[in-house]
DNA sequence: TGACCGACCGACCAGTTGGTCGGTAAGACG
DNA sequence: CGTCTTACCGACCAACTGGTCGGTCGGTCA
C-alpha cells in the first residue's frame, strides 16, 4: 500500500471519530508516522486531505452498489439489492457510515459539488427504482423519497446509535448482537415490499 | 430572558451548525455580545457550557414526550403519540435534532451519565411500549429495538438529510415541501401498526 | 455612607493551530 | 558520473485556542 493510502486510512479513522474540526494535522501526522511537514508534502492542505477521504468513501459506496446491481434484474430485486448492500456496507464499514453522517451534518450550505454529483445520481436512481417498483405493485405505496429516507435513515441510525443503545441496555441489544444489522435490514425489506 | 439563557441560545445555534470543536469561545462570546472573559464568567469552561446546552435539549424532549403521553391511553395510542411528537419536535426544533445526532456521533466512549440516564428511561419505556403493543397484536412483528431504530432513525435522518436531498433534487422534495415530515411520520405509522 | 456583590472587560498567558521554508538523503535516469 | 525527483524533516511562523487575572462598574443591602 502506498504511503498516500496509508495516510488516508489513518486520517479517515481520526475524522470518523472526532470530525474535521476535532482532528489536527499534527495528530494525523503522528498516526501516519510522519512529521507535520511530511504530511503536508502529500496533501497540501487539511481540507484537501479531508476531501480526498470523502472521495474514496463515495467511490467505494458507488462501486459496491453498482457492482451488486449488475447481477439484479427487475425493480423488486434491484431495490432489495440496494437495501441489502447499503446495509452490509454500513455494517462492515461502519466508520464510513458514521463519517457520511458527519458530512451530512457539516455540509448544509457548503455542499461540495464534486462530492454531491455522484451521490445525486445514486439518489435519483434509487428514487426511480422505487417509483418503478410501485408502478408494478411490488412496493408499498408512499412518497418515494420518504421511503428512501426511511431506508437509509434506519440503516445509518442503527449503526450510529448502536453503541449508545448498547450502553444504555447494559451492552446487549439482542440475544445475538452480530445479527443487529441483519435484523434491521430484514425488517426494512419486510415493510418495504407490498 | 436572562443573559444566561441568551448565551445558551447563541451557543446552541453555533454548536448545532459547527459541532463542539468547530466553535470557539470567542465566537460564542461575540454572538452573545460579550467579551471572552464575560462569557467565562457565566460558564466556567467550554465543556460545561456545551453540557448545559445538551441538558436543556434533553429536558425539553423528555418534557414534550411525557406531556403528550399523559393524554394517551393504551399501547397503540401511546406509541402513535410518541412517533408523532418526536416527529413534530424534530421538525420544529430541527436544530436540536441535528445537535442530538452530533452528540450521538461524538459520544461513542465518553457517554455522559447525567445525559444518558434520562435518555435511557425514554428508550426503555419506548421499547416496553412496542413490546406491549405487539403482545396485543396492534403493532407489526419484529425486534422492538429494531423497530425503534427505524422510527427514530427515519425521523432524524429525514430532518438532517433534507437540505442535501433538496439541493440534489433542485430544491424541491415534494409538491408541498412543508409536508415533508408529515409524510415521513404518516408513512412510519402506516408500516408500524399491524 | 460604606461594604459587598454579580456582571463584565482588557490585557495577558501558555499551548496549539494550519501551514511555510530551506535543506537533505535516497533513489531513478541519462 | 551528475542531475532530477520524490519523500521527508526541523525550525519556524502568525493566528488562534481555552482560560486567567486584576480591576471597574452599577447595583443592593445594612
Amino acid at each position: 500500500m502506498s504511503k498516500r493510502d496509508d495516510i488516508l486510512d489513518r486520517a479517515e479513522e481520526l475524522f470518523t471519530e472526532h470530525g474535521f474540526h476535532g482532528v489536527s494535522l499534527a495528530a494525523i501526522a503522528v498516526a501516519a508516522g510522519l512529521g507535520n511537514a511530511g504530511l503536508i508534502h502529500h496533501f497540501p492542505t487539511k481540507r484537501k486531505l479531508y476531501r480526498e477521504v470523502l472521495r474514496r468513501l463515495g467511490d467505494e459506496l458507488e462501486g459496491v452498489v453498482s457492482d451488486a446491481l449488475t447481477g439484479a434484474t427487475g425493480p423488486r430485486e434491484k431495490l432489495a439489492t440496494v437495501v441489502r448492500v447499503v446495509g452490509t456496507w454500513s455494517l462492515q464499514r461502519s466508520g464510513r457510515a458514521r463519517l457520511m453522517m458527519r458530512e451530512l451534518l457539516d455540509n448544509v450550505d457548503r455542499v461540495d459539488k464534486a462530492r454531491t454529483l455522484p451521490l445525486a445520481r445514486f439518489l435519483e436512481n434509487a428514487r426511480d427504482l422505487v417509483t418503478a417498483a410501485q408502478a408494478e405493485g411490488l412496493v408499498r405505496d408512499g412518497e418515494p423519497l420518504a421511503i428512501l429516507a426511511q431506508l437509509f435513515g434506519s440503516i445509518a441510525y442503527a449503526q450510529i446509535a448502536r453503541p449508545t443503545f448498547a450502553k444504555i441496555l447494559g451492552g446487549k441489544l439482542l440475544a445475538d448482537d452480530r445479527r443487529w444489522m441483519a435484523t434491521i435490514v430484514a425488517d426494512l425489506e419486510r415493510t418495504l415490499f407490498a
